[in-house]
RNA sequence: GCUGACGUAGCUCAAUUGGCAGAGCACCUGAUUUGUAAUCAGGCGGUUGCCAGUUCGAUUCUGGCCGUCAGCUCCA
């Protein structure tokens, strides 16, 4: 700890240049009351040097230095923190056999980890939300100490979980405590200046969570909520789960007829007709896609283990592949592939290749099996049996540039055509990896070249890349701004020589390739749960099961119905005909619930005119009589589903 | 896998303080012939997830199993 009794004085820089002097161990507090006695009342934290402290934190460097108010986005961290501490606060009130874990802000809103007897009951969160409300209402001081190792271990002596925190503490660590009230944690803050800074706030739900994520460790309970700055940020919030809540791709799979699940085979996804149809359009579109640079292969679903030993699965990914009984020898030898990058390699390596085939990309859509936890499947998004759109292209190293950036456009167009909009990321090499440190260079700048090149912007993740090579991740925004890790693009210098990989060269001797793993969907199962959910179910054309639905006024009219019901469907469009004795209203009340594109009523007007009168999806009650002449709607529907058109304009 | 909650008709959900399990929708039949978001009537439909135990009696209570859901990554 530095002694700030004997350090020079500090040099503030404010964001308008002028320049405050103040004695180490200032507080912000008093810097930002010289500036305004208002603005000390707006401030949330400060930011010393780019680095966020709270208002009551000494001030020991000197730089830039900035007050955080409500409209900063870091303040929201601190304002969520803040809240963790009054709700451990509160449970501390009312569960004082609480032992308290950690209390971080998370994306969402905030959590606190207890460890208790008795788990806790929707009720008991409902009492301690009004508790909190009390504790904002009684407007504590967050007050910091900072204090020794031998001080804080007296303080936290009930709490365990707290101790073992302080004894990871490195000795040149600066310890500091947070009182609120009744409540102090160990804490290195920053925090809100009091209680009653919290005002929009709400505690979601429980759930279990092991100490320091460690299944081994104890199972602590964690409660989830969220904060605010304003009444109507918290509402939108609120509002955009209830918004996914509506979408929830189980809930519409169901309603829509797409795909059901069955205890008998957890984990693996039953497509109806209609979610057929959706999968398989998908999966045309995909091929249609890589028709030209790409070349599609298949490849078995068993394999010997000794396949795995060279790829390093047996070892590694035993746990998560399923194995199957070898009857002869009584030994489970083979096993269900859980990828596909080992059989594209085994199919390279079967004969020669010249460094003119290069890039070579195979591409499969096989069917993978991995053995998740029973308590990780959900939905469609975590499944044990599902395809992806794989690629794996073997190239010469001088290749990786020229090469990601093709793969790169590939991928974003491809999301483009759904609406999607990506985030990349750039991952970097792991503590834990193979292959040199040169190798590494080389294969990061090439990366980053080639992403730099596409003049997008992006993330950087040190440490966060495959243990085999960098690698560049797609991040995608659905239409409700959810984030979905979807595709991938990594480099791999480790598998060529395990595989003993080689192609030759202009100079007629064998070289080593390197590989690329790509994927644009992830698996299809997710992707397709990911467009349900950002579509709300409301497919374009291109992907509808059903792409017009025909709907004759009265019995009298069926003939004309069939008629223009043959004419769609000899075009290629996926039509069905509800002649059914139900009235019209209820008709269209069933083809708006399955979110049907197109509804064409007919009656006594379409059949003397050769026309058809067009519902469009989503008008609701205000639909137009948007009547057409039918071969003009035949071939507009055609055309839009051909250009794969994601807004409805076939009608008048 | 672990913690917690849940599992009743195809779906959404009632009910049973341990005593004949019910509604709406869907489905079937009949009537109705309808001009754009639910026409009327009748009917079919259940080993209350599975297996044990307690009990005169279990869908209800207890235990085990299976499945589903929330979470187990965010770090004083």
């Amino acid at each position: 700890m530095i002694d700030s009794t004997q350090a020079a004085a500090l040099t503030l820089t404010l964001p308008d240049g002028s320049q405050r002097t103040v004695a180490p161990g200032t507080m912000p507090s008093e810097v930002v009351k010289s500036i305004g006695e208002r603005l000390l009342m707006a401030a949330v934290a400060v930011e010393v040097n780019g680095a966020i402290q709270d208002l009551v934190t000494p001030l020991r460097t000197s730089g830039t230095f900035r007050v955080l108010t409500e409209r900063d986005a870091t303040s929201l961290d601190v304002l969520r923190h803040s809240a963790a501490h009054i709700l451990a606060t509160a449970v501390r009130r009312l569960r004082p056999d609480a032992k308290i874990g950690f209390g971080p802000s998370i994306d969402e809103g905030f959590y606190y980890d207890f460890e208790v007897a008795e788990p806790f009951t929707p009720d008991d969160l409902a009492a301690f939300e009004s508790e909190m409300r009390k504790v904002v209402a009684e407007k504590y001081p967050f007050v910091r100490e900072e204090v020794s190792r031998a001080q804080a271990q007296l303080r936290f002596t009930d709490d365990p979980l707290k101790l073992e925190r302080l004894s990871e503490l490195g000795e040149d660590e600066i310890i500091s405590t947070y009182t609120d009230g009744p409540f102090i944690d160990l804490c290195r803050g920053p925090h809100v200046p009091d209680t009653s800074r919290l005002k929009h706030f709400k505690l979601t739900h429980t759930a279990g969570a092991y100490w320091r994520g460690d299944s081994k460790r104890q199972m602590l309970q964690r409660i989830y909520g969220t904060a605010f700055f304003k009444k109507d940020e918290l509402d939108a919030h609120l509002l955009r789960i209830e918004e996914a809540r509506k979408r929830d791709h189980r809930v519409l799979g169901r309603q829509l007829d797409l795909f059901m699940m069955h205890q008998f085979s957890p984990g693996a996804v039953f497509w109806t007709e209609r979610g057929t149809v959706v999968y398989n359009a998908l999966n045309d579109f995909i091929r249609e896609r890589q028709r030209d640079d790409f070349h599609e292969i298949k490849t078995p679903l068993l394999y010997n283990k000794a396949l795995w030993e060279i790829s390093g699965h047996w070892g590694k990914y035993k746990e998560n592949m399923f194995l199957v009984l070898d009857n002869e020898t009584g030994e489970h030898d083979f096993s269900l592939k859980p990828m596909n990058c080992p059989s594209h390699y085994l199919l390279y390596q079967s004969k020669k290749h010249s460094y003119r085939e290069l890039p070579l990309r195979y591409v499969t859509f096989d069917v993978l099996h991995r053995n998740e936890l029973t308590g990780a499947l959900s939905g469609l998004t975590r499944v044990r049996q599902f395809q992806q759109d794989d690629c794996h292209v073997f190239l010469r190293e001088d290749q990786i540039t020229d090469e990601v950036h093709f793969l790169l456009k590939f991928i974003l167009s491809y999301y483009e055509t759904f609406g999607l909009t990506a985030k990349l990321k750039f991952a970097t090499r792991p503590e834990v990896r193979i292959g040199s440190d040169e190798m590494w260079d080389r294969a990061e700048s090439s990366l980053k070249t080639a992403l730099e090149a596409t003049g997008m912007e992006y993330e950087l993740k040190e440490g966060d890349g495959a243990f085999y090579g960098p690698k560049i991740d797609f991040d995608v925004l659905d239409s409700i701004g959810r984030p979905w890790q979807l595709g991938t693009i990594q480099l791999d210098y480790s598998n060529p020589e395990r595989f003993d990989l080689t192609y030759v060269g202009e100079d007629n001797s064998a070289h080593r390739p390197v590989i690329i793993h790509r994927a644009v969907s992830g698996s299809l199962e997710r992707f397709i749960a990911i467009l349900i959910e950002h579509f709300a179910g409301a497919f374009p054309v291109w992907l509808a099961p059903e792409q017009v639905r025909v709907l004759p006024i009265t019995d009298e009219y069926n003939g004309y119905a069939e008629q223009v019901t043959k004419q769609l469907h000899d075009a290629g469009i996926r039509v069905h005909l509800d002649a059914r004795s139900e009235t019209l209203k209820y008709r269209v009340a069933e083809g708006a619930r399955m979110k049907v594109p197109y509804m064409v009523v007919v009656g006594k007007r379409e059949a003397e005119q050769g026309t058809v009168s067009v519902n469009v999806r989503g008008a609701g009650k205000e639909q137009k009589a948007n009547s057409l002449p039918l071969d003009e709607f035949v071939s507009r529907v055609v055309k839009e589903d051909k250009s794969r058109t994601l807004t409805l304009e076939a009608h008048g």
